[in-house]
This record gives C-alpha cells, structure tokens and sequence, in this order.
RNA sequence: CGGGGCGUGGCUCAAUGGUAGAGCGCUCGCUUGGGGUGCGAGAGACUCCGGGUUCAAUUCCCGGCGCCCCGACCA
C-alpha cells in the first residue's frame, strides 16, 4: 500500500479528552476517531489490526472444531423476557421498539439467541457436543465510558458457545477453549495470565479472565508464585497465622465522643489509630434479612464473598433505615459490641440474623468501632471479652499482605487489562429456554452449556497499551497493520522511486504486507510518522545507502539500523520469515 | 444517580458586551532534503442549540443538548 493514497490521517497531538496511553496513540497514529461517547470509528490502518486478531482468533477456534455463525444484533424482547434478562440487566441495555411498537434491544451478549437457535435445531445427544461463535457488535449502555475503545459503549467482540450433554463433557471442552484462548494471546504477542474469577449472580460455577498485564488496567489482580492467580475480587486468602494475646493486656472498653466521623479514615487520624485497629462495621440484607459484616479498617468488604458464606440468593447493602433499627444509631457509629441487644423492636424489620466477621480481625486486639450511639465510638475492643462472631470467614478483598489459599505466601498484585472470559454456565440458560436434547435413554435433558467472550476491539488498545515507547506504539508482528514500513528518503532524486519500487515489489514476492511512504514529504516527517505508526520493521531507501547498493534495516523496538546489499534482499526477508515462524 | 468542568476553523487553544485570533493541519509557490525545514500567499467559523437582558451577546442570565473528570452504581 502506498502512503500517499492511504487514508491516514496522522495527529500531532491527540485530542483533549483522550484518557489514556493507547487511545491517544490509536488517534494519532489515525486508527480511529470518534463519533459519539464510546462510539468509535474505526479507520483503514485500525480495522486492518482488528481483522488480524479477528483472524488469530478465528484460526484457534476452528482448529479445536469451533463453527462460525452470524447472529442479529437487534434481538426482539420475547427473548429476553424468557430468561428475565430483560428486566435484570437494567439500563446498560439498549432498547429500541420498531415502527410497530415491538420491542428490541441492541445484543450486549447472545446467550438468549444462540440458545433459541440451538433449542430449535438441536435435539439428539448425538448431535453433541457442539461449540459455535461469531464476531460482531456489542452494545453496553455503559454509565461511564471511557479509555477509548477499552471501555466503549459500542465495541466488536468474539462470544462463543458450547452446549454439551453432560458437565464431564462440558468441563473437557472448557479445557479446549482455555487452550485455545492461551494461544490466541500468545499469538497476539501479549504478555496476559489467566485469572480465576468471579462468575458473579449470573451463575455458572467456574470462570477464568485473561488478563494483559499493564499498570494501566482496571482491573487488579492478585498472584502467587506457587501458580495461583485471580481476581482480587474472587481472589480467596488464606486465614492468617493465629496470634495470641494475654488477656490481662487488654485495655478497658471506653466510649469516646467522634462527632460527626463516619469514615474510618476520620476516626482513625481522630484517635491517632491505625486504620489496622479499626473493626469495620457493615450492614446486609441477605435475602431480607439483616446481616452483620466485619471486616478490618483496611480492608474492603468483598460482596460476594459475603454472599457465598451466607448462601444467600440476593444480598444488598443495608439502606440508612436498617442501621438504625439495628443498632439504634446511624451507619459509620455501629459496631460489635453488644450488638445483638441493640435491636428497636417495632421498626419495620426483622432482628440481626447473623454477624460474620472477616479472618483479619482475629489478629486485631484493642481495636475501635462505632459505639452504636450517634457521634460515639469505641476503643479497646477485644474479640471473645466483648464481641463474639457467629462465624469467622474470609470476606474482604484481598489487599497488600494477603496470603495466597494454597501456599500461604504473600501475593503479587498487579493490574490488568481483561481481554476475554471463559464461564461455565450449566444449565443456567438451557433450563430458563428449555434448550432440551433427548439422551440415549430417551429422556429430554437440558444442555449444559459454557460461554466464552475476547474483546477483540479491547485487545488492539491492550496491544498498544501493552508496547509502546515516547515515539509511538510497537506492534507485535502477528496483529501489525503491515509488517515493513518502507520509508523512500528524497522521492524527487533520480532512481529514489524506481528503487523503492523494487524493494516493494520483493517484500511482496517474499510475502510480507508493506506500507511504502511514497509522499514527497521531510524525512523527518517520515521517520516520525513510521514511529507512531509502530510496524514492526523498517527499510529506508536513500540516497546514502544507494551509492553502495544498500538499504537500511531497523526494527522498530530497537535502536540500531543494519545495512543490507539489495542484492541479498531475498536472502535477508526468507532469514525474516524463518525467524517469525511464517 | 450526585458533585465539578468544558463547548470558539480538521486538531490544540487564545480573546472580547461592538459578530473573532494564534500554532499545527490543508491548498499554491519558492526553499529545504536522515528525525515534524524556512519564507510568502491563500482556503476554512451563523463562536453547540433555543430563549432572555441589552442599542448591541461568542461574551452576562435561564433552559436544552453534547462532551470530559471525580464519586456512587452495575458485572
């Protein structure tokens, strides 16, 4: 492709409400554009790296015997109602009617869809196991979009779908897309890991992430060396090493006035505590009904974690009304102590059910809460003397200090850009769809069923995100827009473009794609071009190197540049190619 | 959903109660030719929309729309 017809509009300066390293470099480097918040525009130079991950993608999940299908976009509302979906996922689904008043959405997920289809065609065990996927749109109504594409309320993704006719063979098959999903990022070049993650309410009962790692991720992860790595937010911790105390070192209960201080952070600097000592007091309704949470003032509380322990089916943080009722005073002063004799009766709900508290706190010892009395809060607070638990339990999200569950050494934690998402369903959608195949006994079973999601558009930003330096992105060679950028230096000089031409045409016969700067433009203005565009590998044809018969060769993730015979051209590209793996 | 900010040429931003200017980009000419060359000449803006105040509004006020940031929410 020749630069001087290419549309590539290239940017000095990214735009002002760019957020982030790779969605300034996709606007300078004129891979996209925006249209509206979250909405995107894809340009030549950026679609070109989105079809390459589309096509590593796509060769992965055919090997392991996937099969590609196109599914609608508007999906009618009948569907959704089925699984309740309609109503449970709320606002950042996008719904529009059509000019018969019918109700659609926009897909954000094809979970309804591909099982509608499968329902209807697929009715004997022998036409099982079966996994298909697509690419397509997806439409969030996020409340907040943000970091370009990474987070777009419109973006292009791979979801795929296996239905099998019994959980051993639903399991295999996970194993199958857990591989495959491992060469995929291998193959785009990304430094990812694969982390145990939450599967959240929606169900299903095994999920991992794949994570590119990068300061600038959102999510955290937490990793061990033994090999464990997840989630933060499913990350489990290990309780840890009991530590004693003797009780003749406690210190009196006492209350102390803290006006106006909710926050453990007020009441700590308040007290000159550390935040270590404050036993952090959190209210639930599981399932209805009341709930006590404690966890450790640095701590964060983790809902599902808290959901799991209490085998509650929904859990919701306790409204203002609740706390006082309980504990008889506001949130942000209720605590442990005595807590369980502190309920309003008449108030309209139910006395405390359970108080969990977190592993961390036994290792507290005098620490302070609210004294469930308005402005009041308590020091000298010790487990066994002055509050009892109904349970201890791990409930907090794992932070700095942590001990990994299985080997009890302390985790890594790093952040992480997730990129896609395997889940085991089970028979969460096919039972609410009735997806049913009739088994050798002549009995009609649910499928089991796992889903499988890449943001593709996602993992060129987390590529870029991933590689790049103050010149431009770095692209991997397998998901680069082109491979070589042929850089032609004074186009007006005699023999400058025939050269240039020739070198083209060999890249070309030797099987590399090349984006040739052919414009009459300063070689600054090339070179500074080709950097922010970031392929992988370089040639310049000039004058310099011409007069020996030479060109120049330069990767562009390192610094020195090697001069090549061009007579040797074709020795060198099929030494390239060798060492690429083509 | 709460708080804050912004909306002026393609991009980054100035300015002003009397209808606008710079840098980059674009066009043309010359110049230059290994890291965004220099000079000159141009094209390009109903100053987001609607209303109000005013002799006069891009500027002040109100409403709307759009965008961004922080937080909450959501998975």
């Amino acid at each position: 492709m020749k630069l001087s017809n290419y549309f590539l509009p290239t940017l000095r300066e990214a735009p002002a409400d760019a957020d982030n390293i790779s969605v300034k470099l996709m606007f300078r480097a004129g891979m996209i554009r925006k249209l509206a918040s979250g909405i995107y525009e894809w340009l030549p130079l950026g679609l070109r790296v989105l079809k390459k991950v589309e096509n590593i993608v796509r060769e992965e999940l055919d090997k392991i015997n996937g099969q590609e299908v196109w599914l609608p976009v508007i999906q009618p509302k009948e569907l959704w109602m089925e699984t309740g979906r309609w109503q449970i996922y709320g606002k950042e689904l996008l719904r529009i009617q059509d000019r018969k008043d019918s109700e659609f959405c926009f897909a954000p997920t094809a979970e309804e869809v591909i099982t509608n289809m499968v329902r209807r065609d697929v009715s004997s065990y022998r036409q099982l196991p079966i996994l298909l996927y697509q690419f397509g749109e997806k439409f969030r109504d996020e409340i907040r979009p943000r970091f370009g594409v990474m987070r777009a309320r419109e973006f292009y993704m791979k979801d795929a779908y296996s239905f099998h006719a019994t959980e051993a063979d639903s399991d295999v098959w996970y194993q199958k897309l857990y591989g495959a999903y491992e060469s995929i990022f291998t193959r785009c070049g990304l430094k990812y890991k694969p982390v145990e993650a939450d599967s959240g309410p929606i169900g299903g009962n095994q999920s991992h992430e794949f994570m590119v790692i990068a300061d600038t991720g959102e999510a955290e992860i937490a990793l061990c060396e033994c090999g464990y790595a997840a989630n933060t937010e499913k990350a489990e911790t290990a309780e840890p090493p009991a530590r004693t105390v003797d009780p003749s070192k406690f210190a009196p209960l006492k209350d102390v006035a803290t006006p106006g201080m909710y926050t453990v952070e007020d009441v700590s600097r308040f007290l000159k505590l550390n935040k270590k000592q404050a036993i952090k007091t959190l209210f639930f309704l599981a399932d209805g009904e009341p709930v006590m949470a404690l966890v450790r003032g640095d701590h964060e509380l983790n809902e599902n974690k808290l959901r799991r322990v209490l085998s509650a089916a929904e859990l919701e943080k306790a409204p203002q009304h609740i706390y006082e009722a309980v504990a008889g005073c506001p949130a942000g002063f209720a605590g442990p102590v005595d807590i369980k004799n502190k309920y309003v009766p008449g108030r309209d709900t139910k006395p405390l059910k359970t108080v969990i508290a977190d592993y961390a706190l036994k290792g507290v010892f005098n620490g302070f809460s609210g004294a469930n009395k308005n402005d009041t809060h308590t020091v000298g607070i010790n487990l066994g003397r002055d509050y009892t638990p109904d349970a201890f339990a791990d409930i907090h999200a794992a932070a700095e200090g942590d001990l990994c569950p299985r080997c009890k050494k302390p985790f890594i934690f790093k952040r992480g850009i997730e990129v896609g998402q395997t889940f085991k369903l089970g028979t969460k959608y096919s039972k609410s769809l009735k997806c049913e195949f009739l088994d050798e006994r002549q009995q009609s079973v649910p499928m089991v069923m796992g889903c499988y999601g890449i943001g593709v558009s996602r993992t060129v930003a987390a590529a870029i995100e991933q590689s790049n330096d103050e010149w431009g992105i770095i692209w991997p060679a397998s998901i680069a827009p082109f491979e070589f950028s042929l850089v032609s230096i004074e186009t007006e000089a005699s023999g400058i473009l025939s050269q240039s031409q020739a070198v083209y045409d060999q890249l070309h016969a030797s099987g590399f794609s090349v984006l040739w700067d052919d414009r009459d433009e300063r070689p600054g203005v090339k070179f500074k071009d080709a950097d922010l565009i970031g392929l992988p590998f370089r040639i310049v044809v000039s004058a310099k190197t011409l007069k020996d018969g030479e060109c120049e060769f330069k990767r562009r993730a390192e610094k020195t540049a090697f001069r090549w015979k061009l007579a040797e051209l074709p020795v060198k590209l099929a030494e390239l190619k060798t060492a690429l793996g083509k």
